[in-house]
RNA sequence: GGCCUGGUGGCAGAGUGGUCAUGCAGCGGCCUGCAAAGCCGCGUACGCCGGUUCGAUUCCGACCCAGGCCU
């Protein structure tokens, strides 16, 4: 685990040098096929050389899934552990990071069709005017949900509407957890300022790298737009309100880094939040021989136990 | 040198003789099928010095600074 712009992508393969082990990315957003220069997607040589698992699995028009990342990310394990490799997962998403290891209530997957109904209502009553429904039908989930956070209100009244039961009367039931021992290993930031001088540049360098053409391209696919979950990842919505024309270019690359910086913190709260987790200094130079020996311990633990 | 206008939190930008601006950024946090998403919380800011006043960011004066005009 570790935020944006911390170094696991080379951390991780420098591992792959050593044992025998497989890479699983744990990010929402590389997924999608057709976003790389934005999403800091390993390059194709690197790729090619380290071949990562849930990397360019879906089309930008569709969605993904913390449910679906889970189911997909177990399966690449036992083929992994099948084939005689130790599974690595790397990324920064941490709700993927969580649904892996604590499991998710077996609970419908999202229906664009319900979705699409609940929208329209609350296009014309608003969405706190939704929660007042919500409460009637489910006061637990209401009293946990604010009036003021649409995508759950959604979610929960969607539930609702497709299993006829309250979503808090099933939350909680049968949470499946992995026969898996994790070693949690993250990557963290003493002070921001490093961190945010690394975004910027980085986000500087995706722009010489022609990230506006990259992006120019999916708006000329003609099936994408911005409401879509990988068209509102980080630096493609804001691309997207450029080439728009709603804002300048200046304000464009201010927006963009900024919005960098928010999903680093928040990423930083999630690792900050597993608590079991042995953290390791990004910048500090003897990280990658900590983290080695680390994983060199784990995997003879494993193999003793074995 | 004179006149005018203006100096508000990191930035933008309202406003008032005593009580809240607000937005952005930042910081902390939440998180059960969109998560690079969505949401919550956090700031004695009023150029400087003096005066008036029970009380001044707000009124008065000097000063400093910025911009404009004049000589």
């Amino acid at each position: 685990m570790g935020p944006t712009a911390s170094g696991k992508t080379a951390l991780a393969c420098s591992l792959v040098d050593r044992f025998p082990i497989g890479l699983i990315s744990v990010d929402s957003a590389l997924v999608y096929r057709g976003l790389d220069i934005g999403t800091a997607k390993p390059d194709a040589e690197t790729l090619d050389r380290y071949p990562h698992a849930l990397v360019d699995i879906r089309e930008p028009v569709e969605a993904y899934s913390a449910a679906e990342f889970r189911t997909d990310a177990l399966a690449e394990m036992q083929l992994m552990s099948d084939a005689g490799k130790i599974p690595l997962l790397v990324g920064g998403t941490g709700l993927y990071f969580r649904a892996l290891e604590r499991g998710l209530s077996d609970l419908p997957p999202s229906n664009p069709e319900v979705r699409a109904v609940i929208s329209a209502e609350a296009d014309r009553i608003g969405w706190p005017a939704m929660h007042a429904r919500l409460a009637e039908r489910d006061p637990a989930a209401a009293s946990r949900i604010r009036a003021s956070d649409p995508q759950r209100i959604q979610r929960a009244l969607e539930v609702i509407e497709m299993t006829g039961k309250r979503l808090s009367d099933q939350q909680g039931q049968r949470r499946p957890r992995p026969a898996w021992r994790f070693l949690k290993l993250a990557l963290m930031v003493d002070g921001r300022s490093v961190l945010h001088e690394r975004i910027a540049q980085r986000f500087d360098a995706m722009l010489d790298a022609g990230f506006l053409d990259e992006v120019r391209g999916l708006r000329e696919r003609g099936d994408l737009h911005a409401d879509l979950p990988a068209i509102r990842a980080v630096g493609y919505r804001q691309a997207w309100e450029f080439l728009d024309g709603a804002v300048d270019a200046d304000t464009f690359r201010y927006r963009a880094i900024a919005a960098t910086r928010q999903l680093a913190k928040r990423q930083i709260t999630w690792i900050r939040s597993e608590l079991d987790a042995r953290c390791f200094d990004a910048d500090d130079a003897g990280t990658r021989r900590r983290v080695t020996e680390a994983v060199a311990e784990f995997i003879g633990n494993a193999s003793a136990s074995a």
